[in-house]
RNA sequence: GGGUUCGUAGCUCAGCUGGCUAGAGCGUCUGGUUUACACCCAGAAGGUCGUAGGUUCAAGCCCUACCGAACCCACCA
């Protein structure tokens, strides 16, 4: 007999054990069905679940109602090794013991992460567990896995015989403090007051029709004028017409440096005239790539002058700063200072360092410019013979093989694919797949490299060449942190080494790179059955956030390896916010706990409250009041329960065949109806109203109205009467429980195994409620 | 600067290709209820659908402008 309360965290886990052991989260259950497929976007390694992964409700909610279609279901858990966010994480827990990065060799420390996200993936495993999440935990998958390695290093190796991948020098976000690179999405932009100098650069006098006897430029650096290689204006700028072609002399040095004309810059800012520095600021690395400039570095990889900026060499930034404009004013070429210059600083988005713009050799994937198609499919997709990644990925959406729900956000992707620029795939640090390339040390002694020396603990650097007059190679690469090659040096693709004295990459994936191949390495592409059954998967649910990074890089390389796109739908869920609908986040305080929330509430509460009230693309706002409203559904739902499982006990015989009243029609009629609103909501993705449309019968319709009409017969002295009621409310109680199931799988099984065990039989009863078909209408 | 979205009851939001008297939850108010459930039931109040125009037989929904809010992308020497 059930209580008159449902205990949800005595019945919860104890259900989500029954349905596992059962081996119901298989695709096995169903063999014969058509396949859907779901792919769980793999959460990061690194930290608890937050409320906003319990939004893969969603992806749970569309596999058990594909289950109980009959399909042939499967929905595939996994973690993400997440690259430097992790890096960070275990970082902050090293400084916490006093200790850093440097004090480790590479395995080393890769190693400490690799338990340290082990422990993690534990944790995140119980969470989804107990969200009800019916995930196939025996495909379970994480990025570092050796399939993954395996299938990410076929597919860099391909990509270099097609040509896609090259190694350039590229202006990146540099943080001496963490001694990486950041991509773009990794730093943001924190406003300062600073100082604006205007710096009077001479003019090498030639024509005499030139009056001026300098060119004024406005700089926040003056600190890296000595890396100067130009002074730009705009080529509409009717002040400077006359000095374009001409050349100025860099003040302190004397080198000479052209003016030229780009459109990139503003004419309305300080002068309308700047100084181009390429080694150090994305634009004008740009201008310079434009015109053909020089790249001088000045700043060093710590964050000092280089040697190439003569009697600076050495200073720290700030410092240098201070003496070139000391020495700029003693030769009277300040034109005048502003000092209430609001400007935007780079920092790291982790700790607020500051981003020092330098050029470094990078991997790159080609992602615009067009390679040959060899598949048929690909060529009548494009009706070309030649096509770039970014145009697969255009095409897949714009010809309809990808349908992006909400549908605006594929003009969102669409502008993002058309804008597509080369992808910077490597990343100066440890935590990662390493890039599989090989350096001959004997050919290139220039190589800069940094290794731990196992002796005495200390980092030792310098150019290869030279060290091997000291060390042995193999002591070298045992201990070995980083190596730095010109981009002009060869290199061996190799998972392993290719000969004695080959030093490694010690670069490693951009984490896209790698969960770009998500769909291949789960199902065990190329050869897999799991890759022939279920490729392409059914939906893609993630938020829309990651829909670039993510989701277009999953489509041009799915595309790229298998001719097919990887996924047909893409669902682009809520983000969760609070009441008030403010992004949540640990300095407002107003984060919630998802696993707190179903110890008070019951998982089945949460989840309806994530499911009900939010559409594709928008926030959901979530409140324990909106939560506690569905602990009371949950209520409602059991004490229905309870009152017709009451009832069927009671009962002595069982008529065949019973007369229906009014009432009864009514309420099947109602229940067809539902039954067909609720299947067409699903069938469009609007979650949100099937799971209304189903709480309002059930409460409303059901329970206060024709619980109410039944009474008369039920608890009157004809039999008959009450069995005709009975069979009723049997029907459409466990109707409703199975419409519920997928929004509410807990309580809705729980009570189904309570009806079993009170004796319901019967051949349209099967053992579980999660494995029952999907009602049907008359 | 380019783009997107939102503005509907006190609060949080639904309202899908324009079509019955604009809905829900929470909150408020009135009343009820001993036998499924107070985590309940019956009922009520509360809306010129941001503003102003336009299209249409018909507009919360389409178009234009404006006001207010949020977000994304780019740039800020």
């Amino acid at each position: 007999m059930l209580g008159k309360r449902p205990n949800f965290s005595e019945y919860e886990p104890k259900i989500y054990q029954f349905w596992e052991e059962k081996g119901y989260f298989k695709p096995e259950i169903n063999p014969d069905g058509k396949p859907f497929c779901i792919l769980l976007p793999p959460p990061n390694a690194n930290a608890d679940l937050h409320v906003g992964h319990a939004m893969y409700v969603v992806e749970d909610l569309l596999i058990r109602w594909h289950r109980m279609l009959g399909d042939n279901t499967l929905w595939t858990p996994g973690t993400d090794h997440a690259g430097f966010e992790t890096q960070y994480v275990y970082e902050k827990k090293l400084s916490s013991s006093g200790q850093s990065r440097f004090n480790f060799d590479r395995e080393t420390l890769y190693q400490k992460i690799f338990e340290f996200v082990k422990e993690n993936s534990g944790i995140i495993q119980k969470q989804l567990r107990r969200l009800g999440f019916s995930l196939d935990w025996s495909r379970e998958t994480f990025t570092l896995d050796p399939k993954v390695i395996n299938l990410v290093y076929k597919t860099f190796k391909k990509m270099h015989q097609d040509g896609l991948i090259y190694r350039d020098n590229y202006i990146v976000n540099y943080c001496p403090h963490f001694g990486t690179t950041f991509a773009d999405l990794e730093v943001k932009y924190l406003e300062k007051q600073a100082k604006l100098w205007f710096i009077k650069y001479p003019l090498k006098a030639r024509e005499s029709k030139i009056k001026d006897k300098w060119i004024t430029v406005a700089t926040t650096r003056p600190e890296t004028m000595l890396g100067d290689t130009a002074v730009a204006v705009h080529p509409d700028d009717e002040r400077y017409k006359n000095l374009v072609g001409q050349t100025a002399l860099l003040p302190l040095t004397n080198r000479e440096i052209p003016i030229i004309a780009d459109e990139a810059v503003d004419p309305e800012f300080g002068t309308g005239a700047v100084k181009v520095t390429p080694a150090h600021d994305p634009t004008d690395f740009e201008i310079a790539k434009r015109h053909n400039l020089p790249l001088i570095q000045v700043v060093d990889f710590s964050g000092k002058l280089s040697e190439k900026t003569g009697s600076y060499k050495g200073l720290p930034v700030l410092e240098a700063r201070k003496k070139i404009v000391r020495d700029l004013a003693k030769q009277d070429l300040i034109e005048k200072i502003d000092k209430n210059y609001t400007h935007r600083v780079l920092v790291s988005y982790k700790g607020n360092y500051p981003i020092e713009p330098m050029v470094m050799p990078n991997w790159f994937v080609k992602t615009n410019e067009k390679f040959k198609i060899r598949s048929k499919k690909l060529k009548k997709l494009s009706n070309q013979d030649e096509i770039s990644l970014g145009e697969m990925g255009l095409l897949a959406v714009k010809k309809g093989l990808i349908k992006i729900i909400p549908k605006r956000f594929e003009k969102q992707y669409y502008q993002w694919m058309e804008n597509i620029k080369p992808w910077p795939i490597s990343r100066q640090i440890v935590w990662g797949i390493r890039i599989p390339a090989w350096y001959n040390v004997m050919k290139y002694p220039a190589l800069q490299v940094a290794f731990l020396n196992s002796k005495n603990g200390q980092v030792v650097s310098g150019e290869i060449g030279k060290l091997l007059n000291t060390y042995s190679l193999s002591e070298i690469e045992k201990g070995l942190q980083s190596l730095i090659a010109p981009t002009s040096a060869e290199y061996i693709i190799s998972p392993d080494k290719p000969g004695e004295n080959f030093l490694p990459e010690t670069d490693v994936f951009d984490t896209w790179f790698s969960s770009g191949q998500w769909p291949l390495a789960t199902l065990n592409y190329p050869n897999g059955e799991d890759f022939k059954t279920f490729y392409p998967t059914s939906v893609l649910d993630t938020m829309w956030d990651i829909l670039f990074f993510w989701v277009a890089r999953m489509v041009m390389l799915g595309l790229y390896l298998t001719d097919d796109v990887p996924f047909k739908t893409v669902y682009l869920h809520s983000m969760v916010t609070d009441k008030k609908g403010a992004k949540m986040s640990k300095s407002k305080g107003n984060v919630i706990n998802p696993l707190e929330v179903v110890e008070k509430y019951g998982a089945d509460a949460l989840r309806m409250s994530l499911l009900v009230g939010s559409a594709p693309g928008n926030p959901v706002s979530l409140s324990m009041e909106k939560v506690k409203g569905y602990r009371n559904f949950v209520t409602k739902i059991w004490n229905a329960s309870r009152f017709v499982l009451q009832h069927k006990t009671k009962l002595k015989t069982t008529f065949k065949n019973p007369k229906l009243e009014t009432a009864d029609k009514k309420i099947l009629n109602r229940l067809d109806q539902v039954i067909r609103e609720t299947t067409a909501a699903l069938e469009k993705f609007h979650f949100s109203s099937a799971g209304e449309t189903i709480y309002d019968f059930f409460w409303h319709e059901f329970c206060d109205r024709y619980i109410e009409q039944t009474k008369k017969r039920l608890y009157g002295e004809d039999e008959r009467a009450k069995c005709q009621a009975l069979s009723v409310l049997l029907k459409v109680l466990i109707d409703c429980l199975k419409l519920l199931h997928p929004f509410m799988p807990f309580v809705t099984e729980e009570i189904y195994q309570k009806f079993l065990q009170a004796g319901l039989k019967g051949p349209e009863y099967k053992e579980a409620l999660m494995v029952s078909p999907w009602p049907r209408t008359r």
